[in-house]
This record gives C-alpha cells, sequence and structure tokens, in this order.
RNA sequence: GCGGGCGUAGCUCAACUGGUUAGAGCACUAGAUUGUGAUUCUAGGGGUUGGGGGUUCAAGUCCCCUCGCUCGCCCCA
C-alpha cells in the first residue's frame, strides 16, 4: 500500500458516513437546545495536566492512550481524549461559577491512541452534554431523559436499554471497595490475571470482568447497595423515582462500573447488543468530585458522552438531501445568462448544480448521477426567442418556457 | 500491548491439487446519437496479485519477514 492512506484509526467520513455523521449532530443540537443547554466548544487540545489530574493516573486512558506532544514553548499538550475535563476547565478559566447552575452540550472530535475495532477508532466524535453546579438528584433525572429522548428522536429506543447503578457517594464507595479488595484477596489464586492486575488499580472493574472464574468469584461478592450510606440511598431512591415519573425504563446493573476515577452516585450507559463488542452508546453519571480535584471550589457535576460514529452505525439509511435543478447552458452567450438564473434560484431557495463545462451530454448524464430531478435547458436557439427548457428527467419529457417564468415554471423540490 | 481472520483493477469478487499472456461484474472513457441523460449495443483505458526475501523448471497459490485492514481481549463512546 502507498502511504497515502489516513493515519490507523482516522478515517474519511463522506457520503453517506457525513449524512448519517450530521443526521446525529443535527437532531442532538435539536434536542439538547430543548432541554435549555447552551453550546460550548472547547479546545482541541489541552495541558496535558488537565486530563492527568481529572482522570487519574491509573485509568487507562491516562497511561496508555494519550495522544500527547511537547509543543515548540515546551510545554506538554495533549488532544482531548475526552470532553469531561475540558469542559471543567472552561468552567473554571471562564468564572461560570457565578452564574449557578450551567448546562452545556458540545461535539467533536476526541483522540485515543488504541487499537481500532468496530465503532472504535483512534480520531472518533462524541456528542456531549453536562450540568455543572446542580447536587440534585433531577439533574441527573434530566440528563438522562436527555439521553432518552436523543435515542427515540434518532429511532434507536428500542435497540437501547438503559442500565443504572449507584457508586455512592466517596464514603460509600470507600467503604465497598475496602470490601471488595478484601474479598476477592482472599481469593487470589483463583483470579484471572487482568482481573489481578485490577485487583490494585481498579478493583471495581473486576465485577464486569469477562472471564467465567471471575464471574463465579462475582456472583458471591459483597454488592455496592449493601455498602451505600443513608444519603447515597436517597440519592438513587430519587433518581429512579423520577425516571419512573417519566416513564423511562432501566435495569439495575450493579456491576456497572465507569472507568474513570471521578465518578460518584448515578452510572448509567444505554447499551445495544447491535454493535459488535462496543455495546454502550451513551455512557455518563456524576461526578462531584472533579472540579476540587482540579484546584476549583467544590462543584457538582452529571453528565454524559455518546459516540457519534456508534449511533450513525445504528441508524437506518439517511435519505439524501433535496434533488438538485441542473442547469445546462449551451454556448457562450447561454453560461453568462445561466450564472445569473443559478443565482435567482438559489437565492429563491432552490438547490442548483451548474457543470463547468461539457456539452449537453456530459452535462445530462451529470445531472443524472447528481440525482437531479430537472433539468433546465438554456441554448442559443432558446436563448435567442427568451425560452428555456425544463426537462423532467424522471419522466423523459420537456417543455419551453420563457426564461421570465422560470421559477414559476419549475414544479416544486421534491 | 496480546490473540484470530484477511490483503488480486477505483469498488465487489474469480483463478482446479503450484502450470502458458491474472479474469468478470460494477464504475470510468469513447462511439452508435454534430442539441438530449437514465435504458441498449460496441470498443477502450486501468494490475510491479500490499512490500521484501526464500523454495521450485515454474509462485496470486507454498515458507519466512514486514506493512496494512478487520474482528476480539484490555478499556471505552
Amino acid at each position: 500500500m502507498s502511504k497515502l492512506q489516513p493515519v490507523r484509526g482516522t478515517r474519511d467520513i463522506c457520503g453517506d458516513d457525513a449524512r448519517r455523521f450530521s443526521q446525529v449532530v443535527d437532531i442532538f443540537k435539536s434536542v439538547a437546545g430543548r432541554f435549555g443547554f447552551r453550546e460550548i466548544a472547547t479546545p482541541l487540545f489541552e495541558f496535558s495536566e488537565v486530563f492527568r489530574r481529572t482522570l487519574g493516573e491509573t485509568s487507562d486512558v491516562v497511561s496508555k492512550e494519550m495522544y500527547s506532544f511537547i509543543d515548540r514553548g515546551g510545554d506538554e499538550i495533549t488532544l482531548r481524549p475526552e470532553y469531561t475535563a475540558g469542559i471543567a476547565r472552561a468552567y473554571l478559566s471562564g468564572g461560570m461559577q457565578q452564574e449557578g447552575v450551567v448546562k452545556l452540550y458540545a461535539y467533536g472530535p476526541m483522540f485515543r491512541y488504541e487499537r481500532p475495532q468496530k465503532g472504535r477508532y483512534r480520531q472518533f466524535h462524541q456528542l456531549d452534554v453536562e450540568i455543572l453546579g446542580a447536587p440534585e438528584p433531577q439533574a441527573d433525572v434530566e440528563i438522562i431523559a436527555l439521553g432518552q429522548q436523543l435515542l427515540e428522536e434518532m429511532g434507536l429506543a428500542s435497540q437501547a436499554t438503559l442500565h443504572l447503578n449507584s457508586l455512592g457517594d466517596p464514603e460509600s464507595r470507600q467503604a465497598y471497595r475496602v470490601a471488595l479488595v478484601a474479598y476477592f484477596d482472599g481469593n487470589k489464586d483463583t483470579l484471572s490475571k487482568d482481573s489481578l492486575a485490577r485487583l490494585s488499580r481498579n478493583p471495581l472493574r473486576i465485577l464486569d470482568s469477562k472471564d467465567e472464574g471471575d464471574q463465579k468469584l462475582v456472583a458471591n461478592a459483597p454488592v455496592m447497595v449493601d455498602y451505600l450510606n443513608e444519603t447515597s440511598r436517597d440519592f438513587i431512591t430519587s433518581v429512579k423515582r423520577g425516571l419512573d415519573i417519566l416513564g423511562i425504563e432501566y435495569t439495575d446493573n450493579p456491576k456497572l462500573v465507569r472507568g474513570l476515577d471521578y465518578y460518584c452516585h448515578t452510572a448509567f450507559e444505554f447499551i445495544t447488543n447491535d454493535l459488535g463488542a462496543q455495546g454502550t452508546v451513551i455512557g455518563g453519571g456524576r461526578y462531584d468530585g472533579l472540579i476540587e480535584q482540579m484546584g476549583g471550589p467544590a462543584t457538582a457535576g452529571v453528565g454524559w458522552a455518546a459516540g457519534i460514529e456508534r449511533l450513525g452505525m445504528l441508524l437506518s439509511d439517511v435519505p439524501e438531501g433535496p434533488r438538485p435543478v441542473a442547469l445546462i447552458p449551451l454556448g457562450e452567450a447561454a453560461e453568462e445568462k445561466a450564472l445569473k438564473i443559478a443565482s435567482q434560484l438559489r437565492k429563491a431557495g432552490r438547490t442548483v448544480d451548474m457543470a463547468f463545462r461539457g456539452k449537453l451530454k456530459k452535462r445530462l448524464s451529470r445531472a443524472n448521477k447528481q440525482n437531479a430531478r430537472y433539468a433546465i435547458i438554456l441554448g442559443e436557439n432558446e436563448l435567442a426567442k427568451g425560452q428555456a427548457i425544463i426537462r423532467d428527467l424522471d419522466e423523459g419529457s420537456q417543455r419551453e418556457v420563457p426564461l421570465e417564468g422560470l421559477l414559476a415554471a419549475l414544479p416544486p423540490e421534491s
């Protein structure tokens, strides 16, 4: 293969892919807007510290997946591997604490150095929503409802299931962690080697291990619910009540553990079976400790991220845009006249395609490829009479109309 | 980082146990039609069989290395 190929894990988004992509983004912007979220666009890169501090040194993202480099000024920079840290940073840099509760949405590319596979790329794209400054469980409910609404409007609600868990507040989580480590420590010899590594790094992860032996151990392991203190229990109960009121169905999944350190209380994922090994289509939760960890004041936060590619792959066929009108001038005088006509039609809202060169035959052929419904043929003979031909490419019929009445004579866009 | 599968024309794929000049469909270009597309017919262009090395009288086919793609593990969206 030549070197003229995209870097591994990146790809060009064109044609059908592009339509799917913008379909996802368009619906997202519409839904987020109706929930009262404002758009924010944060930089594609941040000081590496921003991600290291918030995601945790031991997380996979930080330890092996970051695209980092030293810039010319000697600063260590990282291409963003996720949204939340950057948005939290923007919240602090922009003094948004002053504004009380802040609801933000964003979408754009993310970068992680991983082995690509179905639904996973090194440059991929996410939708993201965050509510900052709201410790209330109602915020969790709203954020989940937004995800549900998004899936419904994309026609994917039936393909995804909402999985819900509580990680508890820091106190509960810590207590559970201790109990869990003690339990698995006592069964070290039966643990898989992957899980052995997880034991010291992120013991909660053992819960969703795919190893059969691990799963047998997990079946008898201590359960998070038993370690939730009253505050934590009340919190998740309120969230569930909200979901019930909205009629949003969920599955309790005590094994649902998010990979990043900063999550607490609510953790949730919308999961599908239609994407191979990458089932998570929307994933998020609450991260009350993050902003403080970053050096700001204690600030609550809850949000989710969704994979645009993954959502796009689930979409059924996305229709093409409006069928253009092909404008076909023949001869120099007609070229100039056509230039004006094209402009007028476009100002009137019509989709117009005009080739830059070619004989009639060539141009009609192009019109056909562009999926044009009508062609306007402006030849020397017609021009002399002040007329043009409107040809219906589906029917194969055509008629002459006066140039003045062209727009009116053109059937509406289909 | 680890494991499986696969690399033949722009795309989708053929080529019997190794055997002559690597084929087809789609796409592209031109002509049949000097001002009529899509349909039809005819002709044409396009390949160092991913790259390198080896075995053999002979390699797209067998062996080794390498690059790439793909699916999975880890982890995540």
